[in-house]
DNA sequence: AAGCCAGTCAACCGCAGGGGT
DNA sequence: GACCCCTGCGGTTGACTGGCT
């Protein structure tokens, strides 16, 4: 039983492409595009190859439009604060981001993001008496297209479902800084304990949906905060990371 | 030098959904 | 409405690399 393979796996061949493939293919897309479809462009390009493995190496990593690696600080900042309101919509997430691809997003997000994410909950939980979390910052206004104010359904009953029909609305994903959520307090009560029950599986869009299922959106909680400054203030932002990463008798010096 | 381990990232897999018939 | 084909997406795997012991 099963599903029908979309290609013959004996006869195609799999695995890391070599230069030879790539020149073939970045030949091919230069000279006539895909003006038909990936299932026949390995034939028409001379490629042993899946059509689909065909498309994801010229999406992923051909494409003379992208970008690899080195994200800076307000990427980082961004991809918090979509992920915080529509999960792991890595496709909707590339897409707010110039030229970054979203498998691209989803290895910096799993390798880097969600780690360093998991650290600072982590110290959050364990920290010192006299640690006094940064002030939230002024939330900026409310953005002139009329939807932004749907952007954190609070009473719906999932987070995705709205922050989509939003996207499609054509309304910003930046939602102001008094709207954001914090799944993983309001899912099971301590930002920390959920926020590590999360990080240990891999389903975390399936948190947000809870969470906001859960409470109806309570703001607040270390997610919310942290996004709350990333979306408002990068500065702000980097400050309250570090004062995660930190204990406050630890002096930071400036890169 | 060798082995082990963790981090990174390219690539694969299978499902969902759209469009055509 | 049912079916098929194809594309796009998200989750996962596995190869590779560099650091550590």
């Amino acid at each position: 039983m099963g599903r029908t393979p979309c290609c013959d796996r004996a006869a195609v061949k799999r695995g890391p492409w070599s230069p030879e493939e790539d020149d073939a293919l970045r030949d091919y897309m230069r000279r006539h595009g895909n003006n038909g479809s990936w299932i026949t462009l390995p034939q028409r390009a001379g490629l042993r190859r899946c059509g689909k493995s065909c498309r994801l190496r010229w999406l992923n990593y051909l494409r003379p439009d992208i970008r690899h690696g080195g994200f800076t600080d307000e990427e980082d900042a961004l991809i918090y604060s979509l992920y915080s309101q529509i999960g792991s919509k890595w496709s909707l997430i590339a897409s707010k981001l110039e030229r970054r691809t979203d498998n691209d997003v989803k290895n910096h997000w799993n390798t880097k993001l969600k780690k360093r994410l998991a650290a600072a909950a982590t110290f959050s939980s364990t920290r010192s008496p006299s640690f006094s979390p940064l002030p939230a910052p002024t939330p900026p206004p409310a953005p002139a297209h009329p939807s932004s104010s749907l952007l954190f359904p609070f009473a719906a009953p999932t987070v995705k479902a709205e922050a989509y029909s939003t996207y499609d609305d054509g309304g910003d994903f930046l939602a102001p800084a008094a709207a954001l959520h914090d799944p993983f307090g309001a899912a099971e009560g301590s930002t920390s304990a959920s926020l590590s029950a999360a990080s240990s599986g891999s389903n975390w869009s399936s948190a947000v949906d809870n969470g906001a299922a859960a409470d109806g959106g309570g703001a607040g909680g270390f997610f919310a905060d942290f996004c709350t400054a990333a979306v408002s203030d990068l500065d702000a932002a980097d400050q309250f990371l570090t004062g995660f990463y930190y204990p406050l008798d630890t002096t930071v010096s400036p890169v």
